[in-house]
DNA sequence: AACCAGGACGTGA
DNA sequence: TCACGTCATGGT
């Protein structure tokens, strides 16, 4: 009863030529590098901290610096942020992140405390407020209570993490290299010819990039990053993408 | 003024 | 396993 089950990732591109599981796929390393060099380093995850001048609570970014986050706090707001950006844009999830730093909600015992009202209140920019409050009341009860390096399992089995958010607490929270797949890689993917289905299987294509980069949590960062960075250049709208410069790579 | 954003879950074929 | 409905606010 042995089931194959080595056909999953093979993937080709528009020449035809396969790509298959771990013989190379240059491709996806030159599309990071490409991706890179037209749009820089990213300083993915952005954390909200005081400006300095107007003395505001603002999300900022910090590119090359791949220490943060330092302090369980900081891993904490990541993944809340992770949990209020599903399907919302992130200038709507800072609106919520701010709202609970003001109010002394951005950390666990503080939400778990904190009364329903007040908590959907403070998070009501990034919708779905009902859902989000207890999600983000289960997430600190997982965070005050956990041990050690949380497993992709442990995150998954917590009642409103996905793979996709389970993959960004992972990779951005915790530093482990665990490659982000969102709608905006699909597409990419998608445009460039490198899936033949908008709708492949998540690990597939998690994989799929996995198995062609260095295992460094730095350039799943920044990859990860970049494809939104690139998305949100080309994909706005319905219009048609104008990658030229990506789909060059594919000229020999 | 529709469309959609750094998705996940429950349900019924 | 797969397709579909639901959840909600606010920017463009």
């Amino acid at each position: 009863m042995t089931k194959n089950k080595e056909k999953k990732t093979i993937v080709s591109d528009r020449n035809n030529r396969i790509f298959k599981n771990n013989h190379n796929n240059g491709i996806i390393l030159a599309i990071y590098k490409r991706l890179l060099k037209e749009y820089s380093y990213q300083g993915w995850w952005p954390l909200i901290e005081k400006d300095a001048k107007t003395n505001r609570y603002i999300s900022r970014y910090h590119p090359k610096n791949y220490d943060l986050p330092r302090t369980p706090e900081q891993q904490f707001e990541i993944i809340v942020g992770a949990i209020l950006t599903q399907n919302t844009s992130w200038l709507q999830v800072e609106k919520a992140l701010i709202n609970l730093k003001e109010k002394n909600l951005l950390s666990p015992k503080s939400i778990l405390n904190a009364n329903e009202d007040s908590l959907k209140e403070a998070i009501r920019p990034a919708g779905y407020f009902n859902q989000k409050a207890e999600r983000l009341k289960l997430i600190s009860e997982w965070f005050i209570n956990k041990k050690g390096l949380p497993s992709r399992e442990e995150l998954l089995s917590i009642k409103g993490i996905g793979k996709e958010t389970a993959d960004s607490i992972l990779l951005y929270a915790y530093k482990q290299p665990s490659f982000v797949v969102d709608a905006y890689t699909r597409r990419l993917l998608f445009n460039l010819g490198l899936i033949q289905n908008i709708k492949e299987k998540y690990d597939t294509i998690k994989e799929l990039f996995e198995n062609s980069l260095p295992k460094d949590f730095k350039i799943f960062q920044e990859y990860h990053a970049l494809i939104v960075a690139h998305a949100k250049q080309f994909y706005k709208g319905k219009g048609k993408s104008k990658e030229y410069f990506l789909k060059e790579l594919f000229n020999d």
